[in-house]
DNA sequence: AACAATTTCCACCGCTTGGTGGAAATCGAC
DNA sequence: GTCGATTTCCACCAAGCGGTGGAAATTGTT
């Protein structure tokens, strides 16, 4: 049913895999098809067959990324302890994976510069995330009027958003210094998500 | 007095100015030493002449960055309001020169990277800052016993210097969308260091 | 004006870059 | 087993990479 036949998806994935790696490491410009391609197993010009230029497999990468951190069963409604939870989950796993935490660090801060090629992308991406994250804050406040909070929901989302993927880069620069976890539930008992 | 002849000087100072630009679009290992002296208006092999090798280079745009953003004459006793005060000097000029921002974003992040040319570099200047306002925080919280923060004195300075990078990133990718200034006003009053 | 120290550029090195074209090997449905 | 679609690799391209060596031009000092 899927594209293709089965030994090239098993070679795509293995140079998605391959490619999250290094531009984790190196950033998009750092990072060559060629090295990517050697890590696969696979020829360089395998991998432009698959993906068609290097841009188009940065794409593919951040897709995959997004498969592998985002839950496949998004509830009907979404509720607080649900993106507590998320916020959780996603902070234990990534303790043990610190190469898919360094990839979006770098491609994110990468993506600051106006013509870089996932710009657009990760925009989106995180104009989703803050949009819910700010109308679960809002409809929170609603159960606890007094929350007296100076910043709009869009704006504790923005910044906790923020922080934590500050969080993520400190951590990365200095491992094992900060109880990620416990700081990032700090972060959400006072953006009124927790307790 | 100084080292060397003032056109050399010159030239070398040209030479960061244009490294910082491009290290802060392109990462360290994207950018180029020609592109990079092509834009001082150098051959490239002048660059090496000055600097030796990549590395150096990308050093010495540091230490240039640093001497920018750091206030020249630092105070006997370092205060809570000259803290709050340098955050939002900061925060101000960084509005005006993007790209010092976009500079000190992607080589955090690449530096995330264990084996990154800058990474022990980015790491002292880290923990200084972070001691700092660590025992600002600390001196501060003596004088006002009530504070009740669950956070350590080291926790919460980690948090704001995590959360003022993500921030800048944040902005970076989402150009006025957000008030950082003010948003980094909020957190200081948070982390007791405002009002 | 003379002089060494410094600065600058040119030519070159071996190697890597992203991307193209085509021929051979493999796959999977019939 | 046949046969078209897919996959894979090899050869090649122009361009760019970081770095070296040396010769020419410039600078500051006396």
């Amino acid at each position: 049913m899927p594209e293709g036949y089965a030994t090239g998806r098993a070679t795509k994935q293995s140079i998605v895999e391959s490619a999250a790696a290094a531009f984790a490491q190196k950033g998009f410009y750092g990072a060559s098809l060629r090295s990517i391609a050697r890590e696969a197993g696979v020829d360089h010009s395998t991998l432009l067959h698959h993906f068609g230029n290097k841009t188009a497999l940065l794409l593919a990468v951040i897709e995959w990324h997004d498969a592998q951190a985002m839950p496949a069963d998004l509830p009907e409604t979404i509720s607080a302890e649900f993106i507590a939870d998320g916020f959780a989950a996603t902070a234990a796993r990534n303790a043990e994976t610190p190469g898919l935490v360094q990839l979006l660090s770098v491609l994110t801060a990468e993506a600051g510069a106006e013509n870089h090629p996932a710009r657009e992308t990760l925009q989106r991406r995180h104009e989703l995330v803050t949009t819910v994250i700010a109308w679960t804050i809002s409809s929170q406040r609603a159960e606890h009027e007094d929350h007296g909070d100076p910043l709009s929901p869009e704006e504790r989302a923005a910044v906790l958003i923020a922080s934590w993927e500050g969080l993520q880069v400190y951590d990365a620069l200095h491992p094992g210094k900060l109880d990620v976890p416990a700081l990032v539930r700090a972060m959400l008992r006072e953006a009124f998500l927790l307790d």
